[in-house]
DNA sequence: CCTTGACCTTCCCCTTACTGGAGAGTTTAG
DNA sequence: CTAAACTCTCCAGTAAGGGGAAGGTCAAGG
């Protein structure tokens, strides 16, 4: 499989996986005489596995941990837990702050008349 | 008023507020002899304005528009409430996306033990 | 008068996770 | 045999600053 074969199999962008392959993240098992690089079966779940693990938001470090647990047969479950649970807790803390941001800016777009004249308390609470 | 006084005043930090004024966002109002950024309480009641927006999460080129029509006195409120509405919906929107990433997660932590043994709904799930 | 320490300046690199493009080589279809 | 499609590496850029170096400035203390 060349580049583009793994990129539609794994749902990534070529140029993704291609960086995969640059940071060591998902390397390409070999390359081609002309030193295209080839992927197999394994590597595409690999790319799968870490197209999914981003779509949850883990940062390429975070994937790279998970990744090397995929492939850890004496890996234990609270190792993969702990790191769901502290990317579980961004996801809360990001859901408390975005709530508290939404609660304030409906209120002032509430407010806002929207109309032709310039007064506008969003701006006045800005300022 | 140098950038430190000014950084302390608006509650941005010096490097912040030197980038604003690289970018053209709040500029200084002069330089000292010495080619000091010299701040007035205009100028920091800009940055002041600034350090909110962004708090709303406002993009800098947002802030530039928002700015724009704080100093507009023929602004329309109509104009600001746009800007608002789109960062409300844009804030909506992402509310959403986290939420159904939290259940999804949330139920995979959930059953996954997290002892010892290597079997892990989580791993397989994103495998 | 001199020095020391706190400021200030510009400049450049670093961050995340890619994306776009240039220039050059390779493969494949007609 | 050529043209299109594919691939390679390398460079630059994104948002919004942060860190730090090298060097100029200013005020206080001795």
């Amino acid at each position: 499989m060349n580049i583009s074969a793994a990129s539609k199999a794994s749902g990534l962008p070529v140029k993704t996986v291609r960086y995969y392959a640059d940071i060591g993240l998902v390397k390409a098992p070999s390359r081609s005489e002309a030193g295209y690089r080839t992927y197999d079966d394994v590597a595409v779940r690999k790319l799968v596995f870490v197209r999914r693990s981003r779509a949850f938001g883990f940062s390429i470090e975070e994937c790279r941990e998970l990744l090397d647990l995929y492939q850890d047969q004496d890996r234990t479950s609270s190792e993969v837990k702990r790191i769901a649970s502290k990317r579980l807790e961004e996801i809360e803390d990001k859901q408390r702050e975005l709530q508290s941001l939404h609660d304030e800016l409906a209120h002032l777009v509430t407010s806002c008349r929207g109309d032709h004249m310039p007064n506008c308390p969003i701006i006045d609470y800005l300022g």
